[in-house]
DNA sequence: ATGGTTTTTACTGCGTC
DNA sequence: GACGCGGTAAAAACCAT
């Protein structure tokens, strides 16, 4: 009767008149002080007389878990409650494992029924947790295209596009024998090539926890494998982010491109590495728009050398020189 | 595996500030 | 004298055969 009556009290403060000095005279909820009826603050901690402001108890515990959930899949998301977990298993050893013995919980032999029962439930089981490993594998492989896309400044649509080639990978199993890592920076350049910002396969490197060596290889057989139709990198494609790393203008950007498009119109672009081409008129550019780079500050920037700018931009003059009579 | 091409490394000479 | 630039030769890396 009180707890009813109490919980229906509770809240506003003009009801709080006389009666509540008679419900609440057999157990502790009055306050010492006043006699008034007392509330628990949860938020605070304590418990409080609604009459006086009196603070009767302070520092309670509160046992609930400390992350709240606003349905009930993010409940299931973020409750911690469940078996011991181990890393030695794929799944962490959460998932069903069907046993082999063909014996019930009381250790009888099963029917012939049973025992083809038992047979069929442990091939589903064994798909259902295979296709669970993939999903992990693809869990973490998604992590590192994140973590290497946002460490080289790739947009979120290079980030999609390597994780649909991944996804692809995965499905024509071209997983075994390589590793995840390599397969994801893979299709993490290939991607970034498709989309038309390309990083070179150095600075992808950079940013993977795999050696060179088996990044080119993975990313060869990924490309031949999957059919993947990667047009040698463009030059121009590297100007934007060359000139902004060096603080040029956009006019300087723009004469880079034209110095490029007469490059190509010459047919020099064979065989040369598009970096090296791409820095070569960034540098030439920057010349003719009387702006101060060095050759070594565009080497650095593009990782080329100085000796292949100094090549690259001596042929790209002659080009344009060529174009312009 | 090999040979041809491209890039890099290392070094040198020249002119300018 | 340091710096930016241009050139060269040899080594290394890359690519197709």
């Amino acid at each position: 009767m009180s707890n009813s009556q109490i919980s229906t009290y509770r809240g506003t403060e003009t009801e709080t008149t006389e009666e509540n000095h008679q419900s609440a005279d057999e157990d502790e909820l009055t306050c010492p002080e006043c006699g008034g009826r007392l509330e628990s603050d949860v938020e605070h901690g304590e418990t409080i007389c609604a009459e006086c402001g009196l603070v009767v108890d302070e520092d309670s515990i509160d046992r609930g878990p400390e992350w709240r959930a606003f349905d009930s899949a993010e409940r299931d998301q973020k409750s911690r409650v469940g078996a011991p977990t181990t890393n030695m298993m794929h799944d962490k050893g959460l998932s069903t494992n069907i046993g082999w013995q063909d014996k019930d919980a009381y250790g009888n032999s099963l029917s012939n029924r049973q025992r083809q029962k038992m047979q069929r439930l442990r091939t589903w089981n064994e798909r259902f947790r295979t296709r669970d490993s993939k999903e992990r594998n693809l869990k973490q492989a998604l992590g590192e295209i994140d973590r290497m896309a946002s460490a080289l400044g790739l947009p979120e649509n290079v980030r999609e596009t390597a994780s649909v080639i991944y996804r692809r990978a995965l499905n024509e199993d071209l997983l075994p024998g390589r590793s995840i890592e390599g397969v994801a920076t893979s299709s993490l350049y290939a991607a970034a090539r498709q989309a038309g910002v390309p990083r070179s396969l150095d600075e992808v490197h950079a940013v993977s926890r795999i050696d060179k060596m088996e990044l080119t290889r993975t990313y060869r057989y990924v490309v031949r494998e999957l059919g993947l139709e990667v047009a040698p990198a463009d030059p121009k494609s590297y100007v934007p982010r060359f000139a902004s790393d060096l603080d040029l203008s956009d006019e300087s950007e723009i004469r880079a491109r034209e110095l490029i498009d007469a490059a190509r119109e010459d047919g020099m672009l064979s065989g040369k590495s598009p970096v090296g081409l791409a820095a070569a008129a960034v540098y030439a550019a920057a010349l003719l728009t009387n702006e101060k780079v060095t050759q070594s500050d565009v080497s650095e920037i593009a990782n080329i050398s100085e000796v292949t700018i100094r090549n690259r931009y001596k042929e790209l003059l002659e080009a344009e020189g060529v174009a312009a009579t």
